[in-house]
DNA sequence: CGGTTCGACTAGGCGACATT
DNA sequence: AATGTCGCCTAGTCGAACCG
């Protein structure tokens, strides 16, 4: 393995000229960086990674924990992890994955120096991993907002602007009777931090303008999502406006609609939340409030990078929900007076 | 061990001013 | 007017300290 001497040697430069053109943070003369260039590719030569991680403290690495666990929706799991990769790629870092369930691995991974940042993802309220996050010297940013974000770094989707903004939207387009088909049972119980704060946006504009507003955990199948929708219809048969957060189900809920002979959008106004894709795969085109996955881990790893470098304090981010019409929502006529 | 970083050194360019 | 030289600045490079 050739090293950072052997290249040096073959340029005719010192090691340090060899180490400026490679991270370009001094100016080396064009003929000088072409002949170490040329050095480098005859040579093969990588950097030695512990060596460069020794010298410098810095290993180019981000921490990255996904819940890979259940209730959770891989796909957009992994929306929000190649957000973090390939931005992480443009700052030239590496990810090391970890999951939820290793328990201490968060702990092993930062006091090891194995990694310059962490990003944590699915943030629960009263999220247990808190006080050891603000314990850890590297720097830290959740997706997610705990109850508690002082002196954390947060950025997330705002959830309670998309619980608000899609009960509002119903409420223009004429539904007094809505209802929220949320998250499975165990995210609510968990109190995880987006679910509660969508139910939270969702009661709060229903209450300002006026409407009815069911509230109903959804499991991510179509025996759940038959039990949701038929819960709903069950105390509020008049419910004309549906908000669905909680895309596994979509689809079931979509066919069982069908099947209780309420069409969308004539019968039934369907806004749903998820990343636009999903909306768009659907047997009609969905009108939905896009969850900008990639969008947001890219985020997470610029908010982590700038605090690295010193130039930001811990800050919260929340992004405006957008709302995209589409083929599932109709303004209600129901009660036009003749 | 194999890197990075910082301070120091050198060469060369440039303007101001003095000398021929 | 042409030439010399002094001081200062900058770009490019090196050596040594340092990292655990």
């Amino acid at each position: 393995m050739a090293t950072i001497e052997d290249v040096a040697r073959a340029a005719g430069v010192s090691a340090s000229t060899v180490s400026y053109v490679l991270s370009g943070k001094r100016s080396i003369s064009a003929p000088t960086r072409r002949r170490v260039e040329h050095a480098i590719a005859e040579l093969g030569y990588r950097p030695h990674a512990g060596a460069r991680a020794l010298a410098s403290s810095r290993t180019n690495v981000i921490g990255l924990v996904a819940p890979l666990r259940s209730g959770v929706d891989v796909a957009v799991i992994m929306q929000f992890v190649t957000g973090v990769v390939t931005r992480a790629r443009e700052f030239d870092h590496d990810v090391l994955l970890l999951t939820q369930d290793d328990t201490g691995g968060l702990e092993r991974v930062a006091a090891g120096s194995m990694v310059d940042a962490i990003v944590v993802m699915d943030v629960e309220a009263d999220d247990p991993r808190i006080p050891t996050l603000r314990a850890l010297r590297q720097p830290t940013v959740l997706i997610g907002l705990p109850r508690e974000p002082a002196g954390l770094s947060c950025v997330d989707l705002d959830f309670e602007a998309v619980g608000r903004l899609g009960a509002t939207h119903l409420a223009r387009t004429g539904h007094t009777d809505v209802a929220l088909v949320g998250s499975p049972p165990e995210v609510m119980a968990r109190h995880t931090s987006y679910a509660d704060r969508v139910v939270r946006g969702f009661r709060e504009a229903c209450a300002e303008h006026g409407l009815r507003g069911e509230i109903e955990p959804c499991e991510p199948t179509p025996a759940g999502a038959r039990h949701a929708v038929d819960a709903v219809l069950d105390r509020a048969p008049g419910t004309t406006g549906l908000l669905v957060h909680n895309e596994r189900a979509l689809p079931h809920v979509l066919a069982h609609l069908a099947e209780r002979g309420r069409a969308v959008p004539d019968d039934v106004s369907l806004v749903a939340v998820c990343p636009t894709d999903v909306a768009l795969a659907q047997s009609q085109p969905l009108t939905s409030i896009d969850i900008p996955a990639e969008v947001i881990g890219g985020v997470a790893v610029e908010m982590v990078l700038s605090r690295l470098r010193g130039e930001q304090p811990a800050e919260t981010r929340l992004l405006a929900p957008v709302l995209t019409e589409r083929d599932s929502t109709a303004v209600h006529e129901a009660h036009v007076s003749p």
